[in-house]
DNA sequence: AATATTTAAGAGTATTTTGTCTTTTATAAA
DNA sequence: TTTATAAAAGACAAAATACTCTTAAATATT
């Protein structure tokens, strides 16, 4: 198992090298993040798109084109793009895969998934995708394996 | 994305079926499980087969066979039912997949994830099956959809 | 206007996960 | 000892996810 799929761990490593390479401030060629953090590009163009389709991001074709932030990293949340990257009810789902479990009907785990889940989504929504590139940046952290 | 893999999700709601019954003592047939549960027979028969081989559970074949704990649900930790279905490593990896991340050679997610993780770790170490089962039992909670 | 560049979109392939079916092995009961 | 029952094991099929390749559309430069 692994906590987000691998689309998820592409996006955010992209995202995370966007935001922490933000002096660029305009438009990131897709191509080179793909060499840069040895991604497929294909793939990485696919996953962006849908980034860009939520709103999240904003691009261009063309020489000189690319994909750049819509939002200031400042605006925008964790929570916000794991559910853009791993559909949007990702912090609502019960932890045994039953459909409809909730407070009405809750299976046996779902006042205590509840509690954790919603620590996690809290957590998600205070942390900013700047506060994430900034780290990035001044630590030199690596995003590729 | 689920957190869980749905293998992950049938075994833990099998458990918790058995560790609900304990009343039933013995061996619990899976056949019947799997009716009760709507989850398919051999496939449940191969995740309950993983939990034996973990030595979580028991099993005999033949008239009267089925699988039964071989530990107490009170010595069972959720943890130790995570990691036995969906892998060891379940509580140590990286949020964005990168191979070999930790203190030496951290992920710009590193520091913020391993503090969730280990929240998760904990709270699903002190956390037995006896307690989801009784609540399940006392609360009439369903494991189905 | 023509060409080159770059993302978008779609079709197709590969791998992994999920699920099914058949055969084998162990055990109990007649 | 024969028969029935139930889990173990393995081969196979279907679905989901991950990845590749080709073509289309938009934009800039010459």
């Amino acid at each position: 198992m692994r906590v987000i799929s691998k689309s998820g761990e592409y996006g955010l490593r992209a995202l995370l090298h966007m935001a922490s390479n933000q002096e660029n401030e305009g438009f990131f060629n897709i191509r080179e993040m793909s060499e840069e953090l040895d991604i497929s590009f294909h793939f990485l163009t696919k996953i962006l798109q849908v980034l860009t389709q939520k709103g999240i991001l904003q691009s261009y074709r063309g020489p000189n084109g690319g994909v750049g932030f819509l939002k200031s990293p400042e605006e925008i949340t964790l929570s916000e793009l794991v559910r853009a990257l791993e559909g949007d009810d990702f912090f609502d789902k019960c932890l045994l895969g039953l459909p409809g479990c909730g407070e009405r009907q809750p299976c046996p785990m779902h006042a205590y998934w509840m509690g954790i889940r919603n620590n996690l989504k809290s957590e998600f929504e205070t942390t900013s995708l700047a506060d994430l590139g900034k780290n990035t940046r001044l630590q030199h952290l690596r995003l590729i394996a």
